[in-house]
DNA sequence: ACCTGAACACCGTTCAAGT
DNA sequence: ACCTGAACACCGTTCAAGT
């Protein structure tokens, strides 16, 4: 029984029926095995989830050279995006990441990869650790909190603005009047922070 | 039995066991009750839940006319370094808000108040909107990752810092540079970000 | 050596039966 | 009306027993 392949049904079973969906009964009995056999492979549910979740940063493969070539900018803005749409791609397992900074093999490449691109453009070890670090939970703190649309998770964005609509005028009088832009669109409001974050260090740049 | 003693008493074990050790059994073991009793007060444990984050968000109690007398920018820092301090004053229970937007009284007041500062600094509906929600998920984004003591959560940073200096340094070289930087405190990574943020707004509003 | 059925100690939720 | 013991259909994990 290849470990690849016990970590990419179990990916498969997340994505189709939700993060809760897993469990080590469901993917036992879809590899037509036993939970035992699983635990000769893995320690514990949390380390299958860990191989999981770097098996989602795989589908990150950014070339180290050409994010150096790009200027530190766009090289932040690209590996941003980039990282948020694999994580978006499995809305369902993004929550997985929640507990552990990962430090699977794919999340060391990419670390390494955004942290060459800021030393090379002449960020301080110091400065580049920090703004590898804020940009990278400000990535995950958002797949996160994408909702998925398998478990019966949030409702969804009409019956959400209805909500903000519909509240006590007078309790409510400044959520009233921005209602009809709630709630903003989680790829809009991503990238709405994620440009404040990019100007921010570029004017902390300027002034140093 | 007072609700208000179910949801207290649900906030305390997660407090002290972390938030897996949160089952209706425990829940209704410690309140000298029987589960079936906890479903004729809430339709299920994700209700529970509800009501047990948005209590978290009671703590936070900020006036609305101090808020909106500080101007904006001040407003937008003392908003989130209090919620964050509330939430992470709970770091087991943090976890529990990723699921769903939170739409508790108490949340609803905290965005309420917040949205007014921005109005009335003059920011226009979209951008009030699009800035609190940036907000909010920066800071819920950040409480979710902090790693509560209590269950078998990530390693601490000793350890986690001497990953990161013994990664091979051929293949991690950018890693191993910063490696005496990382993990950034996540209280010093928090402000770093927020300020990058504010920063960003305060240059987009003077394009403006 | 490698695998597995069956068990252990848990879950969330429901419902018939008690007061 | 309000409460609850016991049950149902699940968990993660382990281990003696099989091949």
């Amino acid at each position: 029984m290849p470990l690849e392949r016990i970590v990419s049904t179990a990916l498969q079973i997340v994505d189709d029926e939700g993060a809760d969906a897993l469990s080590m009964r469901t993917l036992a009995q879809r590899l037509g095995s036993g939970t035992a056999t699983l635990y000769r492979h893995f320690d514990s549910r949390t380390a299958l989830v860990a191989h999981v979740v770097d098996r989602m940063f795989g589908a990150v493969d950014l070339n180290g050279d050409e994010l150096r070539a790009m200027g530190w900018q766009q090289a932040l803005r690209t590996v941003a995006h980039t990282m948020f749409e694999a994580l978006a791609r499995h809305r369902n397992a993004a929550r997985l990441m929640a507990e552990e900074i990962p430090l699977g093999p794919n999340a060391m490449a990419l670390r390494e990869h955004c942290l060459a691109a800021l030393l090379g453009s002449g960020f301080p070890p110091r400065l580049a650790a920090h703004t590898f670090a804020t940009l990278a939970r400000y990535v995950l703190g958002f797949a996160i909190q994408v909702n998925g649309h398998g478990g019966g998770g949030q409702r969804d964005d009409a019956h959400l603005s209805a909500v903000f609509q519909s509240a006590d005028p007078v309790l409510f009088p400044a959520t009233v009047t921005v209602a009809g832009s709630m709630p903003v669109p989680i790829e809009d409001e991503f990238s709405f922070g994620l440009e404040l974050l990019l100007s921010g260090l570029a004017h902390l740049r300027d002034d140093a």
